[in-house]
DNA sequence: AAAATCACCTGTCCGC
DNA sequence: TGCGGACAGGTGATTT
């Protein structure tokens, strides 16, 4: 699940039951996950330390502690958060455990071991390390106007490269150039100023919708194409059945009828 | 320069 | 019913 949405519900899950207590204990039963640091080196860094501040920027976490350093959290495709009391709460594919002094726990849970978790110095640092593009919803119209015109991509494989703009992943992408009547195969250079004007609107309430949806499809109008995401979906306008293209590798849904090439 | 392919992982679902 | 393969909302390296 985690893009831009995703991130986002995690953090504002993690600001309301993670900050400002004293962390006593780390548990990491799977170091594959570690990005930059170690089991030794992480324990270390987090004992007697507390969480302060979290910061999102593209699909990336980063949580402020009271120490020098940020704890940095990617979610790859089945990472999430789960804070809870009891450890028969404490979900499947829980790869770090972080203990509160309050007896509460907070798991980093990720089926493949696709997610990450490290330390960083700084945010801006990281950023500029991963050579991370603009975040999808601070970009100005003037730089998202640049990045599409000096590229002969595809318009999905574009907006999914996290070094051009940050946050934006398979789902989402195909959201957004839904609602924007675009096909995803067309060249970025081609798009118009209106279609520019109409893709980077499109961008910012889709995610924006998302975020207030908390990312849970299930709470997505009947205008949106998540929940027809399967086989046999239908276009939530004109009800023509959902087509299925691979692009970069990745299935991607489009109404072929709403959305020419 | 852009697209395809593979690799990293594991769990689920689909089709013989 | 069972089993193998394809596939999954991510990313990076390598090849075409």
């Amino acid at each position: 699940m985690p893009e831009l949405p995703d991130v986002d519900v995690y953090k504002t899950y993690l600001n309301a039951c993670g900050l400002h207590q004293g962390i006593s204990d780390i548990e990491i039963t799977e170091p594959r996950i570690l990005v930059e640091t170690s089991s030794a080196a992480l324990k270390r860094y987090l004992k007697n330390k507390q969480f302060t501040a979290t910061d999102r920027y593209g699909k990336h976490l980063f949580v402020h502690t009271d120490g020098a350093m940020i704890v940095h959290m990617h979610f790859g495709m089945t990472g999430f958060l789960k804070y809870f009391k009891n450890k028969n709460e404490c979900p499947a594919h829980t790869r770090l455990l972080i203990r509160f002094v309050n007896d509460y726990h907070l798991a980093f849970s990720c089926r493949r071991l696709l997610g990450q978790v490290g330390l960083a110095s700084g945010v801006e640092d990281f950023i500029a390390a991963n050579d991370l593009g603009p975040d999808a919803l601070q970009i100005s119209f003037d730089a998202f106007k640049e990045v599409m015109q000096g590229s002969q991509k595809a318009i999905k494989s574009l907006l999914m490269d996290q070094t051009k703009i940050a946050g934006l992943g398979n789902v989402y992408v195909d959201e957004i150039l839904f609602h924007a009547r675009l096909h995803p195969k067309i060249a970025a250079r081609r798009l118009s100023e209106e279609q520019l004007n109409t893709l980077y609107q499109t961008m910012i309430d889709v995610l924006r919708y998302a975020i207030d949806k908390k990312a849970d499809p299930e709470r997505f109008g009947a205008s949106y194409l998540l929940p027809q995401r399967h086989k046999n979906g239908r276009c939530p306008r004109c009800k023509t059945a959902l087509s299925q293209i691979k692009i970069t590798g990745r299935t991607s849904y489009l109404c072929r009828q709403c959305q020419k090439g």
